[in-house]
DNA sequence: GTCTATATGCGGATAGAC
DNA sequence: GTCTATCCGCATATAGAC
């Protein structure tokens, strides 16, 4: 076997993830990624036919980590625990995978996703708010804790809380948006 | 007058200004920056050390600018009119100015630029708050709501609420943290 | 204070040999 | 399928002439 293969797409995307994950802070390289995997640059052209196609793999493997993390935190029996148990495993996920979710959160990559891979999280976060609103499609809360879930994680991964820290923030955050969709239900 | 002075360390943050508005998507460059003032880019090496130094000048512009706009926005009568009025002037700004925005939001940039420059923003901000939960430092309220106008800009700029919109999710979020701000005072 | 020329580094992507 | 060699572009920053 005079060129046997050493890569693989499927190996690509692991070492992806691991740079993504232990990387600095630019984005991913080509180059790295193969000296990662013993390979050269070109090498991975054979596997993904550009590095847009790459990350949009990794998009959908975020999505569906994401949304498995989910549905496992909203196990919870009450709806204000499922709720808050699945909020921190979002921001959970954006503690330990802050790259990934950045590209996550890339608008240009997540068209390009299936829709998919991308519904698990939608649908949980549409269910724990409608748990509460009692509105089993209210896209407007679920946008509105979206937002300040992304924002939080957002500050707090780039150090705009400061040494002082978020002093609460997520608490009091949390329990004013549950106990304002509750008041929606009545 | 055998070289005279074609620019100024004015007219480079002006223009430094108008290049992150008009400009495409990546950050500045100095070649562009230098191409729009008329120069060539070690020309600016007169005026700022290193692009660093630039930025954290832009920051502090920005910072003063949205206090401004902050402070303005507040002078409604109602408590929560005046908390509406902030986090809509707050999310025009990010809107208007997202790179700039951008840049303000970056902690290593926020750290070496001047206190001051930050403080009408995180003052007005807790003010507002303040009014509604009758805690004039609570600074939890503060990090939520903060959270919150920080998320709603970064989605909505990136396009991450789709050509459905955000379907109300700004009011209901206003309203639930406003109605949960409320309910601490008491 | 501005210029030309250059150093040095990064990145994505391609051609063609094996 | 992988390789070497290369193209092309971008960037920040510096040296030294004028």
């Amino acid at each position: 076997m005079p060129y046997p293969a050493k890569t693989s797409p499927e190996a690509i995307l692991g070492a992806a993830l691991e740079l993504l994950e232990q990387g600095g802070e630019d984005g991913l390289s080509l180059r790295a990624l193969a000296g990662r995997l013993g390979v050269k640059a070109p090498s991975l052209y054979r596997h993904y036919p550009d590095k847009a196609a790459l990350e949009v793999a990794l998009v959908e493997h975020g999505n569906r980590r994401l949304g498995e993390a989910l549905v496992a935190a909203s196990r919870e029996g009450e709806p204000e625990a499922a709720l808050e148990a699945a909020a921190r495993a979002y921001l959970e996920f954006a503690r330990t995978h802050p790259r990934l979710y950045d590209l996550m959160m890339d608008a240009r990559l997540s068209a390009l996703a299936s829709r998919e891979s991308g519904k698990a999280v939608w649908n949980t976060v549409l269910q724990r708010v409608g748990a509460l609103t009692r509105d089993p499609d209210d896209t407007a809360a679920a946008v509105a804790l979206w937002s300040f879930l992304h924002g939080y994680a957002g500050l707090e991964r780039s150090g705009m809380f400061g040494a002082s820290g978020p002093k609460g923030g997520l608490e009091a955050g949390l329990r004013a948006l549950a106990a304002g969709f509750k008041a929606r239900a009545g």
